[in-house]
DNA sequence: GATGAATGAGAATTCATTCAT
DNA sequence: GATGAATGAATTCTCATTCAT
């Protein structure tokens, strides 16, 4: 009974998430969101309370999905090399697998984070950034990490070495000549990527 | 005698680029850039056709930009870690120059090019893929460079690299704590990428 | 209870049928439409989609009026005189009461039907050229009519006779000196036409 | 030395004369005229001071074609049969050769003649009424025409016989299934118009 | 005479939102 | 909860006309 209520629900929303993730929130219509749920067009406002609003709860919804990756990966203890390799992985993942996280990403930076709510700086405080401290810190009292290195930095030097792949696929794609989509070139990526973070931060790697 | 009647379309095109790079394609209109301009809406349609048009003038203004600078940092023939430096360099002052062109880059990505005429895939077959490509090959060649590091991923890799401090600001600087934008920290980012890089893939070195 | 709903659509379409037909495509702005109709602009792309489809719309009603006239006339089977009269005083009869459809044919054919569906060429195959075919076909077999005549170009004359009492009313009111509309006229029209085509066709007649 | 500036207006006249006639006052604009004539657009007021007054005066040009004609017709005093036979032939000639004329009539009649002025109603007082009329009487008085033809309906007649080939070329070629402007249907359009007028007026004819 | 730039009013169309049922 | 009709403000674009040179 309750059921298909739910279901309406959430209808719109996932038409929602594709819809502003693919067009942005200016480039996005209400009707659109409504033409794709098969919804009548009142329900967006019974439900959400105005576009704004439906568009806040997309990117709740989407940016919580991070947290969980991050939650997951976290529990690692082993080698600095596996973690290193573990989190580059999941990052890469992560991305592939949830384009309209990426994509909603810029548009809110874009966007300056007009639309974020405190609540859903989800993205604060990021765990890995905990993460990549302790295996610095460790890593460099025991030897085995170059010194110098800041983990805050590191943080956004990874980011930038895995979103890289996924944000800007249609000019870089034009650019180099390689369809950064596809799989085999993103593995290629990965391996590229890891060699460059345990060359550049292992005092004694090879592989 | 001439110069005010030359600066009507160019305040339109400063007012246009201005705008399109701070709200986007959907989220600018027509009013808001005459306004800017201080000019008559008409004149829009006088010099440029439509706002479509006047968009895509934006891009070719500030894509072509990338190009000079490009090109300004080809004639190098130092040493491979003089130019690897150099070019880490001229990155990162362009982004921060030219904050208009970041945004373009990434509404254009978000918008799959649609606006992008092939005229002005100025950034394809970017003249710094060669460089890289000689640069690898020739340091593997003398001993000085690792082997197995694939130019078109490197490229990729540091412009990665570069990009994230200039793409992801608002939500990057939330999570990690510190402005992006700040000079210390783009000096201090450029040093870590500039070592991770060098570390990465020059044989021995040390800083 | 829905009365009025249905009304809304039909109210828009009653005023875009006076409104077209007076002043044509070009002459008619959507604003003149919906204040004739007391009715928000917004409704006329939610029922029709497009002032061009609100135009098809109006000659698709009017145009399907004619097709309703010709059929009644078509199951005459008396004489060929009386055929002939009840075909011209059907003319006259529509026409007189369709300014509508007299001026929006006008309109069409100065605008090359550009806006005519094939749906709409309701005026293909004009039924009445096959009565017209019979009566000639026939009357000629009897000896009752002259032959020579094509019943295509029959059908023209007539319409031509018939049609030029509604379609050139203004300018030749001027040159002629009389009322083009007034009753007395166009009975007088009717008779004097209806006698050209009898004694121009058939072999004896008197009145 | 003014050999050129006549012909800068004459060529905003044949322009205006063309567009107007086949898109009509409202579908015509200023700027598709002075494109046409490849001229600056303030000239059209410079030399006509608006868009209402090169309109008029077009219609002024074309209109006064056809007196020319009718003048020249009218001192005709052969046959009765010869000058309805030559009066046909003279309307089908000039129709067919003044499509520009046909528009414009049309239009003018659409839009309830708010353009002509009293100067331009050169279509009043027909020439051709008078010869009519006299043709009628005439021929009534030695006995070689029906009684009870009214000159002002047959004037009318004649033009709807004669002017339904030009005005409704549209429509009615889709309805009849032939291309009402090729000259083999006009020729056979002119002898049945002939034919219909001679036998339906004259007492004893026979061809 | 001739030109290109400039203008304000108005055109069609779209949008987020609300009302009545 | 659900629906389709309704709305007013805004958006892109066009038009006839005028100004400065």
């Amino acid at each position: 009974m309750k059921k298909e209520k739910i279901g309406t629900k959430e209808r719109l929303l996932k038409a929602a998430i594709y819809l502003f993730s693919e067009k942005g929130y200016d480039g996005t219509t209400v009707d659109e969101i409504v033409d794709a749920a098969k919804i009548n067009k009142r329900m967006v406002y019974h439900y959400f309370g105005s576009k704004e609003a439906i568009y806040r709860e997309v990117l709740k919804v989407v940016f919580s999905r991070l947290q969980r990756v991050e939650l997951a990966i976290i529990h690692l203890e082993d080698s600095i090399e596996k973690a290193l390799e573990d989190l580059v992985r999941a990052y890469f993942n992560f991305l592939a697998g949830n384009p309209d996280f990426v994509n909603l990403l810029l548009w809110e930076n874009l966007g300056k984070g007009r639309h974020l709510q405190s609540e859903q700086v989800l993205l604060s405080k990021a765990p890995i950034l905990d993460l990549l401290s302790k295996i610095l810190s460790e890593g460099a009292r025991r030897g085995l990490i170059r010194k110098g290195f800041d983990p805050k930095h590191l943080f956004i030097n990874m980011i930038g070495l895995c979103l890289i792949y996924f944000s800007n696929t249609h000019t870089l794609s034009h650019s180099v000549g390689i369809d950064l989509k596809s799989p085999a070139v993103l593995n290629a990526g990965i391996q590229q990527v890891l060699r460059l973070l345990k060359y550049g931060i292992l005092k004694s790697y090879s592989d």
